[in-house]
RNA sequence: GGGCUCGUAGUGAAGCGGUUAUCACGUCUCCCUGUCACGGAGAAGAUCGCCGGUUCGAUCCCGGUCGAGCCCGCCA
């Protein structure tokens, strides 16, 4: 007999039908025994009254592989209204190891018990509510690709190998490559450039490597970025852009993972039509002005800023998500574009939602005589091997540029209301943590 | 890298200078015909992170160490 998912099982009422999955749950009730199956379908509960047939599952713990094939039956008293009877047991995978978590029911999500939570992570990820943040992710990555299909993107894969440190720093990771030293791509920056002058408009959703010793409920060693970059564009068009795939994302989420959503009581972000934009100035002064606090670097924000000026956007501009511009020039990258009239800044912004920045949205300098004039600026040495190949996607001719490297966990994070950003990865890679 | 806090059965918690180290979930045994965080009775399960010190006596107080969490810097 074929094998049907527990979700469609309802389309075999009055016939008989298999399923096969995991032992996720058994109640026993004397004359009445209970079990739900999961598999990639969800759950379905099964009724056993046969003696024999419970006996199967005596000493069989949680995760154990099965499969039940027996009669579907109409019944009000089951969740989603159907369920099995009469099934005949086949033990696949007898599994006799009792689970190191409990995943029938919420795991605990507390700072204090994070530790168990990733420790487990193998087995936690079976339980129904962690399961939901990572399908509620794949929908991201998934809502983010049409967004970038629908506005004439082309995906592509850059190399996370590289031969030279692509913004120098300390918190890169370096590797022996064959008697070389090779460094892992702490971000697509270069290629994202070049790519511009084949293709326009490119996007990406990969991994990113940073050796910075952070110990923080915002970083990881490892994190995928959905990192895009597009030619002929305007700073406020970049913007708009970005901001419409922030609303595309979540309209799309919400569409497709309502049970998963509602599962953390996930509230649907406010989002205004128009992306909204507060200078770096007025952010410092609005917050100065209504906490008596004085901030004392004045060319970032702090995450207090962040997160009360996320509440301020809410509150008087209605929406959950706002651009921070003007940056000064003096903290900027060699690649930015400084703002034309106004060399004191630059052409930056910071998207910040929900009181976590999660993303970076610049305009890129593409003139090569001024590009070349901004690295020695900053004591880089444009005729260094590294360089040559980035510098001469500019020398060749590329457009005016932008883009835009957004965090997916911290998007997944905020989406679903988790405190820290390791709950919204599947196997979180920090300072302290190399496994599972 | 700096600061603060926390380590007690498989999991989550309580506790106290002298206890048989307490509770809930899970596990095991028995009972239970509509459970869905099932219910009831019983049982097993803890070198109280590790090392050292103070003390007649330390899980508790002190020092070190290892591990973890949070905040800051930096960032996505």
């Amino acid at each position: 007999m074929q094998r049907v998912l527990s979700n469609e099982v309802k389309s075999h009422v009055g016939k008989s039908a298999l399923v096969t999955g995991w032992l996720h749950k058994k109640r026993l009730l004397g004359g009445l025994t209970f079990i739900n199956i999961r598999d990639r379908g969800g759950l379905i509960q099964v009724l056993i009254e046969d003696k024999k047939e419970v006996e199967k599952l005596r000493g069989l713990q949680i995760g154990t592989v099965l499969s039940a094939e027996g009669d579907v039956i109409k019944e009000g008293r089951a969740p989603g209204g159907v369920e099995m009877h009469n099934p005949k047991l086949t033990i696949l995978v007898p599994v006799e190891h009792e689970s190191p978590i409990e995943i029938d029911k919420p795991l605990d999500h507390k700072s204090e018990n994070l530790n168990t939570l990733l420790d487990n992570r193998v087995v936690g990820l079976r339980n129904i509510k962690e399961t939901a943040i990572f399908k509620i992710q794949d929908r991201v990555l998934e809502g983010a690709r049409r967004y970038f299909y629908q506005n004439g993107f082309t995906e592509m894969k850059t190399p996370k190998l590289l031969a030279k440190p692509t913004e120098g720093g300390a918190e890169v990771f370096t590797m022996d490559y064959f008697g070389k030293t090779a460094s892992l791509a702490q971000s697509a920056q270069f290629y994202k450039q070049i790519m511009v002058g084949v293709f326009e408009r490119v996007f990406e959703m990969g991994g990113t490597y940073r050796a910075e010793p952070s110990s923080t409920t915002r970083h990881m060693t490892e994190y995928v970025t959905i990192d895009c970059e597009m030619g002929f564009i305007t700073f406020d068009e970049l913007r708009e852009f970005a901001h419409g795939l922030l609303k595309s994302v979540v309209d799309f989420v919400w569409s497709e993972c309502p049970d998963e959503l509602k599962l953390w009581n996930a509230e649907k972000p406010v989002l205004s039509d128009k992306a909204a934009s507060i200078t770096m100035a007025e952010v410092h002064e609005l917050y100065e002005k209504a906490t008596k606090d004085i901030v004392q670097d004045k060319k970032d924000l702090t995450p207090a800023e962040e997160k009360w000026i996320c509440e301020y956007a809410k509150e008087n501009l209605g929406t959950e998500a706002v651009f921070v511009t003007e940056w000064p020039s003096s903290s900027m990258k060699f690649y930015h574009r400084k703002t034309e009239g106004n060399e004191e800044m630059c052409d930056r912004s910071d998207f910040l939602f929900r009181g976590l920045e999660i993303m970076t949205a610049p305009m890129r300098e593409n003139r090569y005589d001024i590009l070349i004039k901004q690295m020695k600026e900053q004591g880089l040495d444009e005729k260094e091997e590294g360089y040559q190949a980035y510098l001469s996607a500019f020398k060749y001719g590329l457009p005016p540029h932008g883009g835009f490297g957004l965090g997916l966990e911290r998007l997944t994070q905020k989406i679903v209301g988790l405190n820290n950003i390791k709950e919204a990865t599947l196997f979180p890679r920090d300072i302290n943590r190399l496994a599972p």
